[in-house]
RNA sequence: GGCGGUAUCGUCUAGGGGACUAGGACGGGGCCCUCUCAAGGCCCAAACACGGGUUCGAAUCCCGUUACCGCUACCA
């Protein structure tokens, strides 16, 4: 439909009215969303993690509020400079930029042990000096009976006398949040009403400080989305089983509820979790594949959301307007790559050649195709190839790789093209000479005149156009695909043009 | 095992009780355009997981089953 030839310009529809369900609408009114996104620097950032920041990015434009970065550091075993470096290149390619200092978990260790500390304070939190060897054993003891483990309390349980002497005494433990009685339940954003019975969150009473006295992930996601101010938690529904245990921290620190939402995962092809095994699936490799960074957000927002309308080829100005939280979908959604490559291919084609130049530029002088000088005198040209080719092209790379025969003096022969073109050497060889004449002898190297110039020409031998523009073709580009080879004759000019069918006459008047 | 979540063409999805002969898109097949390749246009194949309800009427609401996914750590 539409789509792709009015994405460039306005929206060519009304949007659509908000649905009746309230809980799928946003809070709204004078307060300003903030919205976090909270990765962990553990490897790459992952399309899943992209598109995740996408939303909470999305959000924060099209409802007003701040976008946040938090890098969640505190796994120290496997956190990574390298990592947390990857995580702001892919996001800065993206250009998901956020809008205040970056937040380091690992550094606001204080505030968590002061938060643990409260709730010991409150008796809302107890310490539990069982071994990790000694709960394993429970664990074990529960599975052989068929049932979940649950922890006993038996620590919650101690004098405080004898707690007082095995804290003196330096007895190692960790804290534990007192699981309360009841029923925990939030109205989640993408999801509705979502409810637990509190016996049935977790193990029962969950630690929240290590014994080495470092906090564990729900307690220092919850101390930091307090003093972040954040209001809106959207992430993987992966977290689903965490909110409860986060609700029951906020309450008991006494801080008010933000609201959640929770994404679907995205799955490979097979339906499993995405992974190495699924091949790319860091944004950076998809940079490098030549993918343009609004096509590729385009097509992440795709993936676990609609518009509605049968949209689906969008700018990021109208990603921003058209965001709803109501179109957001609660199944998982299985990442395709052909799909992509389409998408990627219309944002090619609709991206003026000036802001593909300087993404084209870099891959053909690495190539040794040509020279930033060269690009810089001949930009005019340049964008003319690049308008060309960009309309055949899925991506960045295909447009490079069609590009190498414009550049050079001489051409690279296909051992296919010749074969099928050229299959008549002599007779290939006397249409071009004769080619070579008729061109040579235009008033003017344009489009008009080549046109009636070689139209004539066929005619007067009694062929096709084909006939004559496909051999022609392989002398002047090596290959059988290319744009039109009018287009073709004019990128490379007459003198360049003249000197490819002299060179490949050349080559057609030797055997082989 | 327990708890939670999800279920529409192969894939992304529209759909919110009657407008459904279930729409669009990718991919696949065909045709048109045409100097090749793209782009574009037209057409075709392709889905409501299953079983019960509720209702005059269910893809849509309810219950169950099944399947898949997630969580079930002193990981995040």
């Amino acid at each position: 439909m539409g789509a792709a030839s009015n994405a460039g310009s306005r929206l060519p529809f009304p949007v659509s009215a908000p649905r009746a369900h309230h809980f799928r609408q946003a809070r709204s009114g004078s307060m300003t969303h903030r919205l976090r996104f909270a990765p962990s620097p553990t490897g790459y950032l992952h399309v899943g993690g992209a598109r995740t920041a996408l939303f909470n990015w999305l959000f924060a434009k099209h409802y007003g509020g701040q976008f946040l970065l938090r890098v969640e550091d505190t796994d120290k075993a496997r956190s990574t400079a390298e990592s947390t470096r990857a995580i702001f290149e892919g996001l800065e390619w993206l250009d998901l930029m956020w809008d205040e200092e970056v937040v380091y978990q690992g550094a606001n260790l204080p505030r968590h042990q002061a938060d643990a500390r409260t709730l010991l304070d409150e008796n809302k939190a107890y310490r539990c000096f069982c071994t990790q060897a000694e709960l394993e054993e429970q664990r074990k003891l529960a599975e052989a009976r068929g049932d979940a483990f649950r922890y006993d309390r038996r620590c919650d349980r101690l004098p405080r006398e004898e707690v007082a002497r095995r804290v003196a005494s330096g007895a190692p433990f960790v804290v534990r949040f007192r699981m309360p009685d009841g029923e925990t339940a939030w109205t989640d954003l993408v999801h509705g009403h979502i409810a637990f019975p509190n016996r049935d969150i977790g193990e029962g009473d969950f630690i929240i400080l290590r014994s080495d006295g470092t906090p564990i992930y729900n307690l220092a996601v919850v101390s930091d989305d307090i003093a972040m101010r954040i209001t809106l938690v959207m992430r993987g529904d992966d977290h689903i089983s965490n909110t409860p245990k986060q609700i029951l921290l906020y309450r008991a620190l006494g801080a008010p509820l933000p609201e959640f939402a929770h994404l679907p995962m995205i799955h490979g092809m097979d339906g499993k979790k995405l992974s190495k095994r699924h091949g790319a699936t860091a944004v950076g490799d998809y940079q490098h594949m030549g993918i343009l960074p609004q096509a590729m957000l385009n097509f992440l927002a795709l993936l676990g959301w609609s518009p509605g309308n049968d949209i689906e080829v969008m700018t990021v100005p109208q990603m921003i307007e058209l965001f709803s939280s109501e179109g957001l979908s609660r199944k998982a959604a299985i990442f395709d790559t052909k799909k992509l490559e389409w998408m990627n291919g219309q944002h090619l084609a609709m991206t003026p050649a000036a802001e593909l130049a300087p993404r084209v530029a870099p891959a053909l002088i690495a190539r040794g195709l040509t020279t930033e000088t060269e690009l810089e005198s001949r930009a005019a040209w340049f964008h003319s190839l690049i308008d060309l080719l960009k309309v055949r092209s899925r991506t960045i790379d295909d447009i490079v790789h069609q590009a190498v025969p414009y550049f050079g003096e001489a051409v690279t022969y296909d051992a296919d093209a010749v074969a099928k073109q050229w299959k008549d050497r002599s007779a290939v060889r006397e249409l071009l000479v004769a080619v070579r004449e008729t061109l040579a002898s235009i008033p003017e190297w344009n489009m008009p005149s080549m046109e009636h110039a070689l139209h004539a020409l066929a005619q007067s031998r009694g062929v096709g156009n084909g006939k004559v523009f496909q051999p022609l073709r392989v002398a002047l580009t090596g290959v059988s695909v290319s744009p039109g080879i009018f287009d073709v004759l004019l990128l490379l000019g007459r003198e360049r043009s003249l000197h490819r069918i002299d060179a490949a006459t050349a080559v057609l008047a030797t055997n082989n």
